[in-house]
DNA sequence: CTATATCGGATCGTATAGGATATAGTATCG
DNA sequence: CGATACTATATCCTATACGATCCGATATAG
């Protein structure tokens, strides 16, 4: 219902030309679909309803499903259809938990050796962003604080210093996001505990406590969220 | 030249129906294209080429170029067009490094703790098959090497059993292929030796050996590409 | 001689129409 | 009553046509 016509996106259009095009806008819009699980892992999308609920004709819907497929979101079944991509599995999660625990905490040593007070602040900000949830609704509280938490996260990343790690994890978080918003709806204490260790071990700027927060944060993540498979 | 129309493609058209689209067999051309250097790194490509060149319409074309973005291969600027990914810099290159040494150590030693005489003869036959080289042409004989070492590699990811971390470096490599070929045109006798210390290692199914020669083997190989950037 | 304005070709972006295929439902036959 | 064959619809896949935009060449004025 959302339409994304130019016409009807900027009724007071500008003189400025559109930054992107149909197909881009398409594209930002399944995406956030996909994340806020407004469609469910493993069902079906059509061409012809998404034609319908942002009025435009197929090719950019065509183009704009080609890039998710490309980054794995969405699969392609040929003469059947495109369906969002499946839950994660159990051996999936592990693999992930396992290749977190192998960037992560080097990642967070070398961030706390290059930490500053200007780092500080937005890691405090990111992670002060999570306690306070003041939201009725349990569902959106949580997804406001998986996000945080990925910003969190992805600062981090940043201020290790190596941008593809960095994008590696992202483009992982991007996939896993939808797992963590299907079970896990409740917010942990435990997370935030685990949360002020790691901004402890950055403002003393500490490599190897850093690290050791880290893994312990992952590690304890992944307990936290391993139920969800039974 | 190379038409990819069903009719064409299949003079003997047989009953069994075409496994994929046309969009998919475009994805198969232009990614193996890129691959071979057919397509330089920053090199527009336009729509209307491949039309000409697979005499398919535009949609394939379009969809298959959004795949390819997703992916990172090529680039799109509105209504200007598509280009191929630009080559990769110092900068992305010494971070890839970081995340080689990261990952594939570990993994070596996984893969040396699991080892068993089946996969120990795959990986000979892999490293075996980069030394003969009878091929006239110096840059098919690097092309040919490269695609080897590639299967080497990730034979050893697929041994350690976690497939996101084979996928990750996997994607990674299809990147860094193009930079090799265009820069590292010989095959040097000590990446050879490498080899066969990593495959001692394997053989004696010592994890601890496995990652020291596979982190000696990625820091070697770094040095080899390094004066490639002078 | 330089700078600017204008024009034309090239290319992308979009829409629409028609053919091909898979899936589901129904009817018929054994 | 079950299984098979058929039909009908939904959906995808492809092709073609048209409009919008950008880039380069040329001409003109200063």
């Amino acid at each position: 219902m959302t339409s994304l016509r130019p016409a009807e996106m900027t009724p007071d259009s500008t003189a400025i030309p559109r930054a992107g095009s149909l197909a881009e806008d398409v594209y930002e819009a399944i995406f956030g679909q996909l994340m806020a699980l407004k469609i469910a892992p493993g069902s079906r999308i059509t061409v012809d309803s998404l034609v319908k609920e942002f009025d435009v004709s197929h090719t950019p819907i065509r183009e704009a499903l080609g890039r998710l497929e490309g980054e794995g979101l969405v699969v392609k079944q040929h003469l059947v259809g495109y369906r969002a991509a499946p839950q994660i599995t159990r051996h999936r999660f592990d693999e992930l938990y396992e290749l977190r625990l192998q960037l992560e905490p080097h990642a967070a040593a070398k961030a706390a050796a290059a930490m500053d007070e200007r780092k500080m602040s937005v890691l405090r900000e990111a992670a002060g962003g999570m306690s306070r949830g003041d939201t009725a609704d349990e569902r959106l509280r949580y997804s406001a604080f998986a996000r945080q938490d990925g910003v969190f996260h992805d600062s981090i990343m940043a201020f290790a210093g190596n941008e593809l790690i960095r994008e590696t994890l992202a483009f992982q978080h991007t996939h896993f996001h939808i797992f963590r918003l299907m079970f896990h709806r409740r917010v942990t204490e435990e997370a935030l505990d685990e949360h002020q260790a790691l901004l402890d071990a950055f403002a003393a700027g500490d490599p190897q406590a850093a690290a050791a927060a880290m893994r312990a944060h992952i590690e304890h993540s992944r307990d936290r969220l391993l139920p969800a498979f039974d």
